[in-house]
Parts: structure tokens; sequence; C-alpha cells
DNA sequence: AAGCAATAGATTGCATGCAATTTGGCGGAT
DNA sequence: ATCCGCCAAATTGCATGCAATCTATTGCTT
């Protein structure tokens, strides 16, 4: 329990998007000091990644030691995870990763289902080929994960595809937004996944990419539903099968 | 500089929402600490106000001066005013009030008109008794508060009609989104709003609420749009006019 | 034996102190 | 006279320490 590598965002940003835009999202960005960024994406990363489970508690000594840093940094990351709805916080009893409810989970959906397609739409408006091209390396590598079978990546690159063409629309504050979604999404997919097929294949992210490459905004964000809605009924939502946790859950799965 | 009142928010909380809506939507806010949300408060409270203007530096010595409390609890402020977009942190140099730019800003009230007519037509199905109720008791103070020409409590109350509108919808997500969006509003308008008539009538929030309480959606969608988009046409977000900041702009604009 | 109370341990809440970085002023060189 | 570089004051970044709160174990009482 030492090394947790943080991926999370990695070639997101090394796509190329037009001067403004990237000055003002790094602009927010900035607002995070660096060293507590790494615990909090770490903390993402290894939520994304199975490693870390909805209820497992997150102590700040704890934490403090795996990242060698002081509690005052990783109160911050803490902090921060807690206002992106990933932890929450209990006053004098710590920081415990989100255990996303029904109906937050519902409401996470019903938000990305709002705003994704108009995030699509824009998107599609300002296509150009540099965007084309990295929307292209992102699919080919979604792809590739999924023929190692490679789940963990392909859970964040799944992720990082709806950031990706967030990212291409240029709106900051749809990107911000749809960021801290995507992330409530995968707390949730990882608590009520059903047991089968939990991967959505490429070939939506393919659809939706042509449709934006082709400058086509509504079909695109047609699609988008379409997408957001399979996955949502690729859950179990129902109260019976739903707060399962940590060990609990593997134990009470025999 | 001594007292600033923190009264954003202030009755919203008394409105009477269903149970799970309530817990919820605490267990959020419970993220953070109480003495550091005092501070935070009096901030968006005083830049409502019209007491602290963009590009105002928020020292963290100061600041903790003012409210009697350590840095440690200015710079949690700090920090949640920053994720908030309400504050910019430049590393090393401090926390300043944003000063949303005109590009920012049209952002801003795109996700508005997203969003809004959602949450609208979300609370038009949700409309109960209770709720009318709130909503007549909110407008009757928003009047009372024009006709005194009293405008830091106009502003203040014109925000909280949209969130308590947010808060009919039920939906967490959508009022924390929301929330933040409205105090970027307020900072956009303190900073771009036309010299002569600033103050939205409330005959639109009258329509809204009407619309919303007889349970027609569609028709409460449409009417805040409308209103969304009036709010934004009556500010000059021309490139000329625009950050009319301290002096370095002017200056350097020659 | 079961339930309650008190105490001990652990953990968070918060403040303060020290190191690092930036800013503004001062002096010297061109 | 202007520009460049250096030094000092101020401010933030971060870590540690102490007090407050919660949890859990132990022991006592009924």
């Amino acid at each position: 329990m030492e090394k947790y590598a943080q991926t999370a965002k990695r070639k997101i940003s090394a796509v190329h998007v037009p001067e403004t835009d990237r000055r003002e999202s790094q602009q927010q960005d900035r607002a995070q000091q660096d060293r507590a960024q790494v615990v909090r994406n770490g903390v993402v990363s290894a939520i994304l990644e199975h490693r870390l489970h909805p209820g497992t508690k997150l102590g700040e000594d704890d934490l403090g030691k795996i990242y060698g840093v002081s509690r005052t940094l990783v109160r911050l990351a803490l902090q921060t995870l807690a206002r992106e709805g990933i932890v929450v916080i209990k006053k004098n009893r710590g920081a415990f990763v989100t255990r996303p409810s029904i109906a937050q989970t519902k409401e996470v959906f019903e938000a990305r289902r709002l705003i994704e397609p108009a995030i699509a739409a824009r998107a599609a408006q300002r296509a150009t080929p540099a965007f084309a091209k990295a929307l292209d390396a992102h699919l080919i590598e979604e792809a590739a994960s999924l023929a190692r079978h490679d789940e963990q990546a392909n859970i964040r690159l799944s992720g990082d595809f709806h950031l990706l063409v967030a990212q291409m629309s240029g709106h900051s504050v749809f990107q911000s937004m749809l960021g801290e979604l995507i992330t409530r999404s995968s707390l949730s997919i990882l608590m009520y996944k059903s047991s089968r097929e939990h991967l959505c294949g490429v070939d939506h992210h393919r659809e939706i990419a042509d449709a934006i490459v082709s400058g086509n905004g509504a079909r695109a964000g047609s699609l988008m539903v379409h997408h957001l809605d399979e996955i949502e009924h690729g859950l179990e939502l129902k109260a019976d099968s739903a707060p399962r946790k940590g060990l609990e859950r593997i134990l009470a799965a025999r």
C-alpha cells in the first residue's frame, strides 16, 4: 500500500486546445496546490481502480504516511474530494469514501443526460482536424485496453472520453461540472454495476466521435443521451441489492 | 470594515422540504466546518453587497484578524471560495476576488440557461401547497426590498429566488451546481452591469412562480430562459467597456 | 449475565511557528 | 537618466503540537 500511481487525467492535458481555453481552465486548477493534488488524484485513481471501496475510511495520518505529506495537505485534499462528492467528511469522525445512494446515482445520471448532449453539440460545432485526431487516438487506446482486458485502464479511459469531448466543447464551466459528475458516476458504477457485463464497448464512443467530427451536433447529442441511458440501465439500482459495501459485499456474494 | 454580516442563504433554509432531500443536502454541507463557513459567507455577502470588488486581494492575516480565526480556517474558506470560482488563488501570491472575463460570464449564463429550465420544470412537477406558500412569501419579501430601494437586499433575494426553485426541484446535484453559478453570476453582474437599470423587476419571478405552482413545467422553463436572457442582455458585455477594473487595463488599452 | 459508566486510546479540529517565495526598494553600472 | 541586480520585508506554504471529541474497552452494579 505504498505506491499510488496518479494517472488520472493523464493524457487528457496533452490535447491541444485554443489558447484562451487553456488559460482559463488552468486558472481554475491553480487554485489547488501541487502536493495536495497528488493526494487527491491518488485517491481518485485508487477508487477508479477498485483499490478503494465506498465506505472506506480515509484517515488523515494514514494518507499522510502513504504520500509522505503532513496532515495539513491531506486535509486539504480531503476537503477538495468532499466538495466533489467523492468523500464524505463527518465531524470529528473522519473522511469516508462516499457510498452514493440510489437516489444520488439517479441524480448524477440525470444531470449528465442534461449536460452532455449540450457539450457534445458544442464540440461538434467546434470540431477541427486536431480534435478529430485526438479523438481517434483516444478511441484506439480505449479499444486496446478493452482488447487486453485491462479493466482498470478501460474504466479510466471510458471516463476520459467524455472529458475529452468536454474539453473540445471549449466550455470550462461545463468541463469542470462534468469532471465531478464523471467521478461520481464511477463511484456509482463501482457500487451498483451488475456482476455481468459492466464494460460498455467502445462502439458508442466511436459513433459519438464520428457525429462530432462530422459536425452533426444534434446526432452527437442524441447518441450521447442514448449512451448514458445504457450505462445507467446497466446498473442494478434496486433497493434490495443496494448498499453492498467493502468486505461484506464480496462475502455476501458467495 | 469590521462587521461582515453573514446573511447569505439565510431564510432559504427555513423552507420546508421533504425529509430525504433535506438529509442529503445537509450531508453535503457538513463537509465544511462551521467557522470556516462563517468566513466564506462573510466574503460572499461582502461581494454581493458591493463592499468587496473584483480584483481585491484577500490576505490570510487580514481576514483572520477580521473574523478572529486563525489562518488555517481562513485558508480553508479561501479554498472553498476558489472551488466555487469566486476567488482566484495565485501560488505564493494570495487570493483575489475573481474578475470574471466576458467569456466566463457568457459561459456561466449559458450553463444557467441549460440547467435552470430543467430545474424549473422539475419544480413544477413537484409543486405542493407548502412550496407555493414559500414562493409567495419570498416574492413578497423581494417586492418589499424593491419598494424600499434596498439594492443590496434585492440582489441577494433575487438570487435566492432561483435557489429556492432549485430547492423545490428536489435535485441536490442541480441545486449545488446552481448555487455556484448564481454566485458567479452576481460577480459578473457586479462587474458588467450597465450603469442604468440593473435591478430586474420581480415580475419575471412572479410569472415563473405562477407557472411552477400551476404545474406547467414547460412554461416555467421557457419563462426562465427568457428571464436569464434578459439579465444577460442587461449587461454590457462588450470588449471595449468590458473589464473596467483597476487602472492597468484602462491604461494598457491606450 | 446484561447493561451502564468511567476511563484510556485514538483521531480530528485548530493554532502557531518556521521555511520558502515573492515584492518592492536601493544602489551601482552602463 | 535608465536599467539591472541584490537585499529586506512581507506573505504564503507547510508541518507540527496541543486541545477537544469520539470510540472502545474495562470494570462495576443490578
